[in-house]
DNA sequence: TATTGTTATACTCTATAACTATA
DNA sequence: TATAGTTATAGAGTATAACAATA
C-alpha cells in the first residue's frame, strides 16, 4: 500500500494562492491581476502571438482571451497589431512599458520561491521537482473517466 | 547553489486547477461549484458553523460566505438555523442531501490522486508529501516584504 | 466550410461600503 | 463600541451563442 497524501488537492491550491498572493503584494503598484500577469508572462517568454494561440496557450476560451486583453490594452501593457499573411488575425504584442518590469517581476518570483523552499535540501528540491513534473504529466493524459462515452454534440432543435 | 523549481508556481497551480477539473467532470450532475465544494467540505468534516467562522476559516470575507451560502441553500444544500444564544448569528448546517453525496465525493477524490501519483514510488510519495507540508507552511509566515511599515513600491530602478 | 475574433448576454466569485440588529 | 450578517453595487473572470470577416 502506497502512502496516501491526505489533502494533495487543498495543498496544492493553498501552496498555489498563497505564492500569488505574495507576488500580488509585491506588484500591486501595477495593477495587474493573476490572469494578466499570466497572459503578459507568456507574451514576454515566447514573444508576440495571435489570440487564438494564447488562448490555446493559456487554455481559456478565446472570448476570455478577448476580453483580457481589452483591459490590458486599455492599461497600455500590449497592442493588437494586424497579422501580416491572415487578415482575420490579430497579433498580440506587449509594449515597452510591460517588458520594462519583466526583470523586476522575474527577480520577484526567484525570492518568492526561494522564501517558499526555505529549509529544504538540495536533494528534496530534486525528488519534489521530479514528483511534480510528474503528477503534472499524469493529469494531462485524458481524464480516464471522461474517455469511454463520447458527448457527441448534436445541435439539434434547441428550444430557445 | 541549490536546485532551482523552473516554473514552481505554475506547476503548482496546473496540479491543482487539473485535479479540480476531473472532480467537476466526475461530480458535475451536482452542480456545485468548486468554491461550493470547499465550504460543503468544511461543513461535513467539522459539522455546524456559524457564517463568521466560515470566513475565517476558508479566508474568504463575510459577504462572499453570505452570497455563497445564498445559492447553497437555494439548491437545497444546507440550512441557516438560528443561533441559540446569540441572536445576530445563523448556524449552517449541512442536510441530509449533502451529507448523502460525501462518501461519494471522498472515493472520487481518492481515485483522482491515485490517478495524479501514478508512477511515484512510496519514497518518493514521502518526500513530496513533505516537502508540500513545509512548503505551505513557510508561506503561512507573515509576508516578509510586507512586514516592515514601508510597502517598499520601488519601480524599475534596480538594476539588481 | 472552417477559423479568427467580436458583440451580446449571463453567471460565479470576490470585494468595499453602508446599513440593521444585536451584543 | 464591537460583532454578525445583510443589501447595494461593482469588477474580474469565465462561458455560450450568434455573428462578421476572412481563409
Amino acid at each position: 500500500m502506497n502512502h496516501r497524501i491526505e489533502k494533495l488537492g487543498p495543498l496544492l491550491q493553498e501552496a498555489s494562492r498563497k505564492l500569488w498572493s505574495r507576488f500580488e503584494h509585491r506588484t500591486a503598484a501595477h495593477g495587474l491581476s493573476a490572469a494578466q500577469w499570466r497572459l503578459l508572462g507568456q507574451l514576454l517568454r515566447e514573444g508576440p502571438s495571435t489570440q487564438a494561440a494564447l488562448a490555446t496557450l493559456l487554455e481559456v476560451e478565446p472570448i476570455s482571451v478577448s476580453r483580457l486583453i481589452d483591459r490590458m490594452e486599455q492599461g497600455g501593457w500590449l497592442r493588437r497589431e494586424a497579422h501580416p499573411d491572415d487578415r482575420r488575425a490579430r497579433i498580440v504584442v506587449a509594449t515597452d512599458k510591460a517588458r520594462q518590469i519583466g526583470p523586476e517581476a522575474k527577480q520577484i518570483i526567484e525570492a518568492i520561491y526561494d522564501e517558499a523552499l526555505a529549509g529544504l535540501t538540495d536533494a528534496d528540491r530534486r525528488v519534489f521537482h521530479a514528483a511534480l513534473l510528474k503528477i503534472t504529466e499524469n493529469l494531462k493524459a485524458p481524464d480516464p473517466a471522461v474517455g469511454s462515452a463520447a458527448p457527441a454534440p448534436s445541435p439539434i432543435e434547441t428550444v430557445k
